[in-house]
DNA sequence: GCATGCCTGGAACGAACGTTCCAACCAGTA
DNA sequence: TACTGGTTGGAACGTTCGTTCCAGGCATGC
C-alpha cells in the first residue's frame, strides 16, 4: 500500500506475497479490506516513527537533526528505486473523506510524527508555541519533499528541505 | 481523480458523471484510461497554476502572497468538505514507478508550479539560486500542509505553512 | 436527396476484485 | 486415544473492472 495505494493492492496479492492463505487474512482481519489498511497504517506509523526517531539522534543540534532527516528519507527513497516513500500518504490521500478509520489512523500517525519533532526542538530555548507550529511544518515540508523526490526521482527536494527547516528553525533563537 | 486517485476512479463512473457514452471515452482516448489519466493530470496542472496565478498576484510582496495562497487553498479544501486538494497528488503517488506517462505529467506540473513561485520571488534581491531552491519548498510544503489539512479536515497546517514560508523567505532579504 | 465522415448507444468479453463458505488439518490437553 | 480450538486449502459467489465491437444516428458536404 505503501507503493501502489489503497485500491491498486489486492488482498489475494498480499496473501501471496506473505505467502499466507486468504483464508488466513480473514480469520486475522474479520472486517476486511479496510480493517486490514487501517492496522497497516498504524503499523507504518510506528516504523517510520523508529525511523525518525533514530535520525534525530544522530544529532544533538535540532537543526542540524533535520539535514539527518532528510539524508535518512533519500537513502530510502533512493535505494528502493524512488519507490518507499512515506508509507501512509497514499493510503491516507485517496481514502481521505472515504474510509474514516484509516483517514483517523492517518491523522494520528501523522500527529504522533509531529510529538517526535517537537520534543526534540524542546531541547533549544524556543516558545512552546513556536515548537508547535514548528513541528507542523517540518512534517509537512518532509512530506511534500519526499513526495516531490519520488516523483521526480531525484533527492534535490530533501536535500533543499533539510537545509530550509534548519534555517527555519534557527530563526527561532 | 483528485478525490479518489486512479485506481478507485473508473472510466464507467467518469463517463456517467460527465453525462457521456463510454465509447466516446474510448473515441477520444483511444490508449484507454491510462492516457485519460495523464491528460487529467495535464489539465488539472493549467488549472492549479491558474489558481496559484491569481493568488500570488493579491500581494505585491511575495512573502505576503504565500499567505494568501494557503488562504486561497484552504477556502478550497473547506469549501468542498475537505475533498478537493491538490489535484494530482493522489494519482501522481499512487502510479509513481509503475505508469510513467502520468509520473512524466505530473513531475511537470510540479516544475510548471515551482516556476509561478520563482517568477514571483525575482521581484525581490533575493540570489537566483536560493529563489530556485525557495520555489522548492513553497511548493513542497504546500503540498505537505493541504495533504495534512485534508487528513485531519481543518485549515491550521495550511495557516501555518503560510506564515513559515513567508517568514523563511523573508530571512533571505 | 444522397453519400461520407465522425460520434454514440448498448451489449458483450475475459479478468480481477472482495468476500464467503466449509471440509480438512494440526497443534494442544485430558 | 479422543477431543477441541484455532488455522488453512481451495473452490465458489456476485460484482465490477477496463476494454472491444458494431450497428445505428446524425450532422456536413456535394
Amino acid at each position: 500500500m505503501q507503493r501502489q495505494g489503497y485500491e491498486a493492492t489486492g488482498i489475494k496479492q498480499i496473501s501471496q506475497q506473505a505467502n499466507v492463505a486468504l483464508s488466513s487474512v480473514y480469520h486475522f482481519f474479520p472486517s476486511g479490506k479496510q480493517e486490514l489498511a487501517t492496522e497497516a497504517v498504524r503499523h507504518a506509523d510506528q516504523e517510520f516513527a523508529d525511523i525518525m526517531r533514530e535520525a534525530l539522534a544522530t544529532e544533538a543540534d535540532p537543526a542540524e537533526a533535520m539535514i539527518a532527516v532528510t539524508q535518512v528519507l533519500a537513502e530510502y527513497l533512493h535505494n528502493s528505486d524512488w519507490l518507499d516513500g512515506c508509507p501512509i500518504t497514499a493510503t491516507a490521500l485517496e481514502t481521505a473523506g472515504r474510509i474514516l478509520d484509516i483517514q483517523r489512523a492517518a491523522a494520528e500517525a501523522f500527529e504522533h510524527w509531529r510529538a517526535l519533532v517537537a520534543e526534540k526542538l524542546r531541547h533549544t530555548d524556543i516558545a512552546e508555541d513556536d515548537i508547535l507550529d514548528l513541528a507542523h511544518t517540518v512534517i509537512n515540508t518532509l512530506e511534500g519533499a519526499e513526495l516531490a523526490a519520488q516523483v521526480s526521482k531525484s533527492a534535490e527536494p530533501l536535500e533543499i528541505a533539510g537545509r530550509h527547516l534548519a534555517r527555519l528553525i534557527n530563526s527561532y533563537r
